[in-house]
Parts: structure tokens; C-alpha cells; sequence
DNA sequence: CTCCCGATAT
DNA sequence: ATATCAGGAG
């Protein structure tokens, strides 16, 4: 169902374009097995916390190679403040040697691979093509999905649908919408307690507090 | 739909 | 002490 006219869609984009003009994730890395890894560890986790851990873990483990040989153990104690550590280690390893065998070491760039990825699902595979490959694509975490239902883009019960949703209505730019979305949500449009003093789409909310 | 499961704010 | 944060796999 649509909530906002194609106006206040444009108008709401364009506030965000304009606030956040540079916006991209705040995952520290230097290269795409560097994304992959720190996107993966930051499932249910803040970025703030995976970037404390990945310096350790790039160190001892340079490369997408170095990786495909570790232990898991090894991987479970340098990533342990994290959580889902014990998964996540699992994750790491075995998606490194599908990469190394099936990929001759070279990570996928589209989607469709990347999904493939043992610890990679939907919005982790967006946000590589997003971050790393510059596609016009929205990925929906639970920041956007938050700010798309609080301002009355999405009604949808599942990231996927307001992923769709968001998509058909802003079109265009949509890798900056997502980071700019995921900035919005995470200092101002704040789970528990919103900044609604700072907000800057205030006449936008449906004030409807979901949860 | 359940399990996974650490850190931080309250 | 407890509620809350934050995605993917089986």
C-alpha cells in the first residue's frame, strides 16, 4: 500500500541526499575479502564492535588463502567478543575455502554468488555490491526497515517486501539512500529512543512504534 | 519459525 | 538482573 505520494517520496529522498551528501558504511577495510569478512561478522552485531576485532584477524589472516586454512578455533577466539562468535568462525572458514575452491580464490561479484557464501545472506550480499561494487541497489537492515516503516514508505512484514517497495519508489540512488537510511536509523531514528528533536523528516512520521 | 549468544544501556 | 541491539542457517 502506498502511504506517501510520489512528492513527499521525493522530498524525503532528497533530505536524505542532502544530510548525509558522503554516506557509506562505517565497516573499517581495505579490500573486498576485508568487506566480506567484516559484513559477515557484523550479522546482529554494531560495526563499532566489528571493527575492534577485524585489525587482529586481518593480521594473522592477510588473505582469503590464510583464511581457508585456519583453524576454526583460532578464528572463534580472536572474533569471541562478537556475537554469534562460534557460528560466525564456522562461517568465515568455510566460506574462504568455497572461495578458494570454487571461486580459484576470486570473490563472486554479483548477488546470485555472493548469496552462496556459507554466513553471507541477503543483506550481506547487497551491501558488498553496494559498498564495494557501487550498484544501484537498497539493502534492508533492520535500521531501514525501521525508518521505511516509521515514515510510512513500507508497511511490509519482511526486509524483502520493503526492500522491493523502497525500490519501486526511489529508483534511483539507492546505494546512497541505503547507507544514508542506515545513518538515519542508527543516530537518530534510534530503536528505542528516537531523536526527534534532531530529525529532520519529523512531518514525515507516522508515529506508529512498531515492536 | 527456532536457534545462535556477547555487549551495552537501564 | 534484565531488556534490547543486530541477520543468517537449518
Amino acid at each position: 500500500m502506498l502511504i506517501r505520494t510520489p512528492k513527499e517520496v521525493k522530498e524525503i529522498k532528497k533530505r536524505f541526499l542532502t544530510h548525509y551528501p558522503n554516506a557509506k558504511t562505517e565497516l573499517n577495510y581495505s579490500d573486498l575479502y576485508q568487506l566480506l569478512v567484516a559484513v559477515i561478522l557484523s550479522a546482529q552485531c554494531t560495526d563499532k564492535r566489528v571493527n575492534l576485532i577485524t585489525p587482529k584477524l586481518f593480521q594473522k589472516y592477510p588473505t582469503i588463502f590464510d583464511l581457508a586454512k585456519a583453524e576454526v578455533k583460532d578464528v572463534e577466539e580472536l572474533i569471541k567478543s562478537c556475537t554469534y562468535f562460534s557460528n560466525k568462525a564456522k562461517h568465515l572458514v568455510n566460506m574462504a575455502k568455497m572461495v578458494v575452491e570454487e571461486y580459484k580464490g576470486e570473490i563472486p561479484k554479483d548477488e546470485k554468488e555472493l548469496v552462496k557464501l556459507p554466513g553471507v545472506g541477503k543483506k550481506s550480499a547487497n551491501v558488498v555490491m553496494i559498498e564495494y561494487f557501487g550498484k544501484n541497489l537498497m539493502a534492508v537492515d533492520t535500521h531501514v526497515f525501521r525508518v521505511s516503516h516509521r515514515l510510512g514508505l513500507s508497511s511490509a512484514k519482511t526486509p524483502d517486501k520493503t526492500q522491493q517497495e523502497l525500490t519501486t519508489l526511489f529508483k534511483t540512488d539507492l546505494n546512497k539512500l541505503h547507507h544514508a537510511m542506515v545513518l538515519f536509523g542508527r543516530y537518530i531514528c534510534t530503536a528505542k529512543e528516537p531523536k526527534c528533536k534532531n530529525c529532520f523528516l519529523k512531518e514525515f512520521c507516522v508515529k506508529e512504534r512498531d515492536t
